[in-house]
DNA sequence: TTGTAAGCGTTATCAT
DNA sequence: ATGATAACGCTTACAA
């Protein structure tokens, strides 16, 4: 039904051969510049576009990449995708994007699939249920260029683009301590990632460095990175109803912090001043929100433009590369000042 | 250099043809169960996979389908996206995203590129910026199955899936004028789109049903629908610092929505006391926000999922469809209640 | 300078 | 029941 324009319309109408047509249309060497004018204009006239799928076919070669994330609906990666979209459109590559939705099973059929759909390249930020990383690494080995943003694999040897998260996290910490609390809990995504690790770590540097004894009970993981409501829910629950509960959170993801205040009001608490939060948050928003939050922002348009170049580096480079480098972007500490939140008149309409 | 399994690869293995390879992997009439459980054994323990490009282009079709947002980082769009994949995902579809963050020229770029990488169908919310519509138009005609949902194009004969902006907007500036405001500005998106037209005719419908007059200087349009900062806040310093400045405003998109609150706070005005707001937003986090929003939310996850399955079904249909019907999806007005807005202590640390 | 033919991976048609 | 062949649209040795 569709576009039914080829290389051999033109050869027939213009009494050439297809190779005739292939090399007129291509580059230049080894034609005649009549018979290429011929073509060209020929070509322009009929709106004839060469059938990318059969030059897929043929060159091995999509000029496409593909990402996966876990979710879009997530400030930290919308923000990533126009940064990986603004570097891949002007160097001609588009760019397919899938979630995973946290699930194992559906990061190994989407990396599959695009794999098959022959990605020049895959752009790849963990889901929280992966564990076994053979997908990635059967493809790695086959020669694939594979760049990972955020949630990163430890074991493959390849080039990959994240925020300081240990640092983040340290400064998050470090902030709710001098602000006055030494009993701060810290809600996080599931124990596999490697943002997770990398900012527990941030978060027990900055409790040693000021002697406050780090405490398992404090710590709550959900595996879901608060895309399920209730999850997050009986996380706060468990730590603002226990014994000698804390009075300060650090949350560690987007969708974790914005759940956490949800949960916190819900139960009727008032930040700060029953309990303080400072969380991991990309929110274009963040700044309106009461209760406040005190937000670490990481670098997400960076961080998919540097992944996305490097992305493309790999996929273009004739030679094998040999040595990978992991980018490391500094995150970005968002205090509101006191004077910002003044009480609010009754919302009486 | 990548997965180079064909079914070449099966045939030459055991000592068959291609075709009888091929049948065997297929359909299993015309073979006998001996050849077609050997080659099904081997091709799984090889790990075989078709090649889907070699599919597209014998079948000249995907099994993929092309969207086309202004962006992802909005929550309407990346909600919808999200009911978008949930029903293609499970019918055996993949699904391509692109933005065109509201310029025509990516529209076009967009729109024919995947058209030209044969995906088997279409789902486009227009950008801000279009005007002409042959681009689409065009693809139409040839027969590429279409559905706009969102931002619709008046004069395309195809399924359509919007919410109810009309009713929407009414309800909105109808919520306003009960809660005693009568000078109500309206600050929306590009005057050229579908949902900006439909959702004036609801203002206009209201004030005119309170014998409100309509008044030109209470309306401000925004181009790039609250993405460009500085083009929201000049919008809304103009509201607010003429004579006889509204004293409430209905803003009819989600980052026109969150932009606004974030302008009114700058320059100092309480919501509501100074001024109310009342919005289009599918923000989760919209109770959170002081100062405090009204919101208009739109049914986005299912409104992604009837556009893919009208989608569907107009490219598996095998004869051409010949009824368009459009699908109009309430709205809800998400009223927070006074109470929940108390004065909240200063945030001291 | 141009044409012929093979090949990319697959399936459908026709023989056998 | 199985194999050979052509075709999908394109590029590229290799011939002419």
């Amino acid at each position: 039904m569709f576009e039914p324009i080829t290389i051999k319309d033109i050869a027939k109408a213009l009494g050439l051969s297809t190779s005739t047509v292939s090399r007129a249309l291509r580059g230049g060497y080894e034609i005649s510049a009549d018979t290429k004018k011929l073509v060209l204009e020929y070509a322009e006239k009929i709106n004839y576009h060469p059938n990318p799928i059969a030059l897929s076919l043929k060159e091995r070669r999509s000029h496409s990449i593909g990402v996966v994330v876990c979710e879009v609906a997530n400030n930290y990666f919308s923000q990533a995708i126009n940064g990986i979209e603004s570097i891949a459109y002007n160097r001609g590559y588009h760019v397919i994007i899938t979630q995973t939705h946290e699930s194992f099973d559906r990061e190994v059929v989407n990396v599959q699939h695009m794999a098959s759909r022959s990605v020049d390249g895959l752009l790849i930020s963990l889901s929280s249920e992966t564990k076994d990383l053979s997908h990635i690494k059967y493809l790695h080995e086959k020669g694939l260029p594979i760049v990972f943003f955020d949630r990163v694999a430890a074991d493959i040897e390849t080039h990959k683009v994240v925020a300081n998260n240990y640092q983040g996290a340290f400064d998050a910490t470090e902030h709710l301590i001098k602000a006055g609390f030494r009993k701060i809990g810290h809600l996080t995504s599931s124990p596999t990632l490697s943002i997770t690790k990398e900012r527990l770590e941030g978060y027990k540097a900055a409790l040693a460095a000021y002697n406050i004894p780090f405490r398992e009970s404090y710590l709550k993981n959900c595996e879901h990175g608060g895309m399920i409501q209730t999850e997050v829910e009986s996380a706060v629950r468990e730590l603002i109803t226990m014994t000698d509960r804390p009075d300060a959170i650090f949350v560690a993801g987007d969708k974790l912090s914005t759940g956490c205040l949800t949960t916190v009001k819900k139960f009727g608490l008032k930040v700060p001043a029953d309990i303080a939060i400072a969380g991991f948050t990309n929110s274009d928003v963040a700044e309106l929100f009461n209760p406040p939050l005190t937000s670490i922002r990481q670098p997400a348009f960076k961080i998919g433009q540097i992944a996305t170049e490097m992305l493309i580096q790999l996929i273009e480079s004739k030679y094998p590369v040999t040595e990978f480098i992991t980018t490391r972007l500094d995150t970005e500490l968002d205090i509101r000042k006191s004077s910002e939140y003044q009480p609010v008149p009754k919302y009486t309409f």
